[in-house]
DNA sequence: TTACAGAATTCCTTTACAGGAATATTCTCA
DNA sequence: TGAGAATATTCCTGTAAAGGAATTCTGTAA
């Protein structure tokens, strides 16, 4: 998977933009508002997410509704599942567990 | 989610490591090898990935061993569970479906 | 056509971060 | 204790990226 992806969702102001659009497009204008942002950082934030092809973009009339693009979290999801093991493996959740119980004993040395 | 996560990860060589302590744990060294970079810039993205808690270490006589951590990969994952429904809906590709047949047409004038 | 609203771009400054090279630290074992 | 292997840290430099402010672009409607 691309680390464009994670560059442009490691941003606050980006994911919490992603996460606006969860619900629907909405246009640079209401993003700026509910996240209480300048408008220009808005339209730039945008931008990057645009070319990392997080969002798309339509224009109705005078605005412009951005929207998710389903690819790119979806090949995170991807990724992610080849490391699903790691926590439905009970065998592994043990083995953290013990390891925090050794590093509690750690401490108390 | 931790953006700090995203961010740690959204480093090629970062993402390389990640995906080698998917097989098990590794010491410094061995990254070094298999990554063909200097055993400096391996110790520094570790940190990265400790600061982060993308990983753990455990020490063992001289060396360390470095060894992946499953909760912030895991809440990742629950993220983007919520997002699931964007390509898991029917609905939903068939609008992407048609956005890009509309694209193509438009292309063509 | 003009004026205006919505959005994008540019310029500037500051800060964070990556790699290279050199050096320091830590642990083991003779 | 001293040497050497494994790893971490520091210093330097170049570069990318974020926010603020100002400006520009674009489409709409009168």
């Amino acid at each position: 998977m691309e680390t464009e992806t994670l560059g442009a969702l490691a941003e606050p102001t980006r994911m919490r933009i992603v996460e606006l659009l969860r619900n629907g497009p909405l246009t640079v204008g209401e993003i700026t508002n509910k996240l209480q942002i300048r408008q220009p950082q808005a339209s730039k934030h945008l931008k990057v997410l645009n070319e990392a092809k997080i969002v798309d973009v339509h224009p109705v009339a005078n605005r412009r509704f951005y929207k998710l693009r389903p690819q790119p979290l979806q090949e995170m999801d991807t990724w992610l599942s080849t490391f699903r093991s790691l926590w439905e493996n009970q065998f592994d959740q043990l083995d953290e567990y013990l390891t925090k119980l050794q590093n509690q004993s750690n401490r108390e040395e």
